[in-house]
DNA sequence: GATGACTTGGAGAGCGCTTTCCGAAGTGTT
DNA sequence: AACACTTCGGAAAGCGCTCTCCAAGTCATC
C-alpha cells in the first residue's frame, strides 16, 4: 500500500457539507439538519439547502457520518469456524452448500428493505476473531449475525462478552446468553423416524452429520429417542460431514455393515444424493427397497430422483427472522435475550 | 433511529491512540507511527508503545482511519438488476443458485487472504445505483465487483465513469471500458455442438437462458454456429430462466414440438436437472433416446442421474482472478483495463 | 413595553485517526 | 569547535460529519 493521490483525478474533490453551505448561504449545521431530517428548518431555508445539494451534486460520507453517530447501516455475516485457516478447502465446500446461500438470500430478503448492507467475514484464527470483536466493538458494524460451522466456538461468548448485538444462526454448541434462531432439530428427525418406521421399515439406519455440530446432534439424539419409543432401542449410525460424497461413502459402509436396511434417515438433503449413488449402485430400489428421508428440502431435494421425501427446513425463513431480530436488538440494547425456535414439517415426496 | 447512548454501557469507552499515547508516555503521532510500522522509531519506545497497547487493550478503529486515509479494507459485491425491485422473488432464487455461492467462495479465497471484507450490496432501483455510486465515490468500498443480471444495466458505466475500481464477472451488455474476466461461452457451447453431433444426434435442440443476458446470448451464438457449420443450419430454441422448473417445462415443450429430438444442450446444469426430469416422464432413456450435455459443471451435474456431461465453467477460478485484478487496479489506478477471458473444457459423463 | 416561552440558526467542539511540518538531538566532517 | 546532515518525536492541522450549546429572533401575554 503506497501512499499518494489514490482515488479520483486531481483537482477533483468531492463536494462536502461545507460547500453546499456555501452555496446555500447558511452554516454547515443548518444543511447537516436539513438533510437529516432534523428539527423544524425554516421551509424557506430547507428549500434553499436542498437546491445547493442537487447544484453541487452533494452525498454524504457515510464513513465520516458513521464516525461520529457511531451507526454504520451494516450488519456483519460472520462465518467462524474455530478450526479452519486461511486456505482450508472446506470453505470452498461452504459457500458453494445452498445452506449458505439460502442464508443469504433470507437475510437479504430483510436487510436490503432497510437499507442495510451486509457485510462477510469469515474468521479462522484466534487472531482474526480478537480483531474481529475488536473492530465490532468500535462499531464497524451495527451488529453480527453469526453462522457458527463445527466445534466449539469461542466466539458466541466473546461478541456477547464484548456487548455487540449478535445473533446466532443455529444454538451455540456451548450454552452462551445469546440471540439464536435455530430448527427444532430433535423434532424434525422424529418425523423422519416416525414416518419410516410408519411405512413398515424394520431395520432403520441414520446417515448423521459431524457429531461436534449442535444442529447435526440434535438430529441423532431426536432421531435416536423416536426409534427406541418405536421399539428400536439401537440404531446403526455412520457420520459425514454433509457433502455429497460423504453421504456415499457412508451408505457404501451402511451396506456392507448392515445389508438388511430397508430405511435410512439422512441428515441432510446433499448427503441423500451421495446415499442415492450409492444405493443405485448397489441394485437397491428406492423406495421399494430401501426407504429414505433427507433433511433441508433443499433444492437438491427436488432434484434427486427419486424425489426426496425430506425435512423442510425453513432456512430463509429463519434467517429473515434473524436479521429482525438483530434490528430490534440494535435498536434496542436493553431488549432481553430471546430465541426463535422453528418447527419442521415432513414433506412427502418418492423416497419413503 | 432515536438518539442516545446506543452502543455500550454508559461509563466504558474503548481505548483510543490518546489513551495509548498516554500510558506510554508518547505522542498520539508516535503511536500512529508504531502501530503502523512507519519510519524508524526508537527500539525502546517502540517497546513502550506496544506495551501499552497490550495494557490498554488497544484497537484502532477502522472507522477513523478510513476516514483519513480514504482506504477500508473493503470490497463490495454488487449484484445489480436494473429490473428487479425491492421485493422481487427473483432474488431469492439468484442466493440460492449454485452460481452465488461458487462466485462468493471464490472471491474470498484471495481476498481473505488480503484481510479484505466482502460487502454485499444488491441495487435494483435507479435512486439505489445513484447512491451507490455515490457511496464508493467517497470510498466507501475501494473497489467493487459487479455480478451483471438480465437486462442492460446502467450501472457499469456509471461506475467507470465516476471513476471507481470496478470488475465485472462476466461481460457487460454494453460495450463499456470496464475490467471484466469471462468465460468463452460460444466456444464451450460449440464443444456441446461438436460432442452432441459426433455422437450422432441427428435432430439436436437447446435449451437457452434469457436472451437478454450476454452469457446466455454468447451461448446460444456459439451454439448456433457450431451447428450450422456441421451442416445444421437451423436448430430448434426454447429459452428458460436458468431454474430447474423452466428447464423441466422447456423440455416438454421441446418435446412436444420435436418429438423426435435425440440430442439437447441445456444452457446450465440446473435447467438441465429439470430437463432430465421431464425426459423421464417422457419415457425416454438418456442417453440413449436423447443425448443431453449441461453447462457449468456445478454440483447438480453430478448429482443429476445420469450423471451431466457439461461445459466446465471454472467460476471459482474466475472469481477468484477477478478479485485478483480488482487488488491490482486499486493499488495502481492507472492500470490499464483488460479482461481475462477463460476456456472452458468438456467433462464427460453419462448422458451424453 | 417588559416578560417569558418557544423557535431557529450559527459557532464550535468533538468522533479517532493520519501525516505534514519543524525543532531538537545525534552523527560525522573539516 | 563549528558546520552540515540525518534521524526522531511532538504539535497540530485536518478527514467530513453531527450535535450541543447559546444567542438572537418571534410571538403572545400581562
Amino acid at each position: 500500500m503506497t501512499a499518494g493521490t489514490r482515488r479520483l483525478p486531481v483537482g477533483e474533490r468531492l463536494p462536502t457539507l461545507e460547500d453546499v453551505a456555501r452555496v446555500a448561504g447558511v452554516s454547515r449545521a443548518t444543511v447537516s439538519r436539513v438533510i437529516n431530517g432534523i428539527r423544524n428548518v425554516d421551509p424557506q431555508l430547507h428549500e434553499m439547502v436542498w437546491n445547493a445539494v442537487g447544484q453541487t451534486g452533494y452525498v454524504p460520507n457515510r464513513l465520516a457520518r458513521s464516525l461520529v453517530t457511531r451507526r454504520t447501516g451494516t450488519v456483519a455475516l460472520v462465518v467462524s469456524d474455530s478450526e479452519s485457516h486461511d486456505d482450508d478447502p472446506f470453505m470452498g465446500r461452504f459457500f458453494a452448500d445452498p445452506y449458505f446461500g439460502r442464508v443469504v438470500g433470507g437475510l437479504m430478503s430483510v436487510l436490503r428493505a432497510a437499507g442495510i448492507q451486509l457485510a462477510l467475514q469469515i474468521v479462522g484464527t484466534e487472531e482474526q476473531r480478537t480483531r474481529l470483536v475488536g473492530d465490532l466493538r468500535h462499531g464497524q458494524a451495527d451488529g453480527v449475525i453469526v453462522l457458527s460451522l463445527p466445534g466449539h466456538d469461542p466466539l458466541p461468548r466473546m461478541l456477547t462478552d464484548a456487548g455487540v448485538p449478535a445473533v446466532m444462526i443455529g444454538r451455540p454448541a456451548d450454552p452462551v446468553p445469546i440471540n439464536y434462531v435455530d430448527l427444532a432439530n430433535d423434532t424434525g428427525a422424529s418425523l423422519a423416524a416416525d414416518h419410516l418406521v410408519g411405512r413398515g421399515c424394520q431395520l432403520v439406519a441414520m446417515i448423521s452429520g459431524p457429531v461436534d455440530v449442535p444442529a447435526s446432534n440434535d438430529r441423532i439424539t431426536g432421531f435416536r429417542r423416536s426409534m427406541a419409543r418405536h421399539g428400536h432401542a439401537w440404531v446403526p449410525l455412520v457420520s459425514g460431514n454433509f457433502t455429497q460424497d460423504s453421504g456415499e461413502q457412508a451408505m457404501r459402509a451402511l451396506l456392507a455393515e448392515h445389508p438388511a436396511v430397508d430405511g435410512v434417515f439422512v441428515a441432510n438433503d446433499l448427503m441423500a444424493l451421495g446415499a442415492l449413488l450409492a444405493l443405485r449402485d448397489a441394485g437397491r430400489h428406492v423406495p421399494d427397497d430401501v426407504a429414505m428421508v433427507g433433511f433441508d428440502d433443499s433444492s437438491a431435494a427436488v432434484a434427486a430422483s427419486p424425489a426426496l421425501t425430506t425435512v423442510r427446513h425453513p432456512l430463509e425463513d429463519m434467517a429473515a427472522e434473524s436479521a429482525r431480530l438483530l434490528m430490534a436488538r440494535i435498536e434496542d440494547p436493553t431488549m432481553r435475550i430471546s430465541s426463535v425456535i422453528y418447527e419442521p414439517t415432513l414433506v412427502l415426496r418418492q423416497s419413503a
